[in-house]
DNA sequence: AAATAAAGTTAGGGGGATCTAATTATATTT
DNA sequence: AAATATAATTAGATCCCCCTAACTTTATTT
């Protein structure tokens, strides 16, 4: 009983739509999908049936809607590749809350999964290396406007110097410490 | 004389496409067309038509094939977008040219022109920050591969101090002399 | 120049995602 | 409970992009 697995991207917008709403409140309701996705309700009908057929939803028309476990891997995997998109143009890039979401959207699907890792990876390493860090953030933003300064450069060194650099080193004495315990 | 503007991200893959091959050889050949887009030569000769109604492309049946004004702008921009794209996920993020090609594809278009800046200037500013730059960025494959190592961060920060550093105070004393000279 | 090969086009069709208009089912008011 | 409002579905159509098969035009051989 294999059935046509074949999922678009569409197919995952809705599949991620389900998952956000079900996870709000209690009833997902058609209207709700339709205004999330920017559709009219018969497309949502429509691609109901499709999804259901395909074993991604549980549906009876006027009555339940429910992701299948095959759809709420999907759901919960396109959701999660969203915030970590998002989370890179927020929090790296510093774009607008709502633009960077929209855009997140676009990028969300076809996004290899390697891809993806590594954009994880690079979002933990700005924030958690010594180097670099919401200060080194602040810096790229005055970058942004002013271009680059050797004046502000400076600065930035020599306060790294004294304070960054000593935040490290503290850390480093409580991973002795840790060590010692185990 | 107002024609249906309305461009789907489709054809500007087909224009980014007549772009490349305008710019690598003198005729353009719809069999490459195809080729390089995946897709068969009536698929292409179709679109060929639409692009030409729309005022993209000039295009004379078995003769011609340019790009109009407006078709080269497009053509061009969606070109610049891809390799934008592309040299940070080589560049930044390491990722294997071939596969970075391919998912720039994906994420060339819909992308706004203020988050595309901002991925611009990040590029910029990650390579010209004397915090980061290259060598910033082989810790960040190290981290992929190892994760955070509290030696080897103390290690590059000894290093940062050492070299890096003097390095911008000679720049600094660089643009001076330039100021002075004017 | 005739025969063959390659490139391009036409014709017709299909799947995916969307719409509007009309209908039916469920919820809410009075 | 009847009337009304809201939500959901069905039916039928459109648009976009792709396909195969058959045909035509252009290029290459012999």
């Amino acid at each position: 009983m294999i059935q046509n697995q074949h999922l678009t991207s569409t197919m995952e917008d809705y599949l991620e739509t389900i998952f956000i709403l079900s996870r709000e409140k209690g009833a997902i309701r058609i209207k709700n999908i339709a205004k999330r996705l920017g559709v009219k309700m018969p497309t949502v009908t429509n691609m109901l049936k499709n999804l259901n057929e395909k074993g991604f939803i549980d549906y009876e028309k006027h009555e339940f809607l429910e992701l299948t476990e095959k759809g709420l891997a999907i759901g919960k995997e396109i959701d999660r590749r969203h915030e970590i998109i998002r989370s890179f143009l927020t929090d790296i890039l510093k774009i607008d809350y709502w633009l960077a979401d929209e855009e997140a959207c676009k990028m969300e699907h076809g996004m290899s999964p390697e891809t993806l890792n590594r954009l994880i990876k690079f979002i933990d390493f700005v924030q958690s290396c010594p180097m670099t860090g919401e200060s080194w953030l602040k810096y790229f933003n005055e970058y942004c406007q002013f271009g680059f300064e050797t004046e502000k450069c400076l600065e930035h060194m020599e306060k790294f110097s004294k304070e960054d650099k000593k935040e490290l080193i503290l850390r480093k004495k409580k991973d002795e410490n840790r060590h010692q315990l185990s």
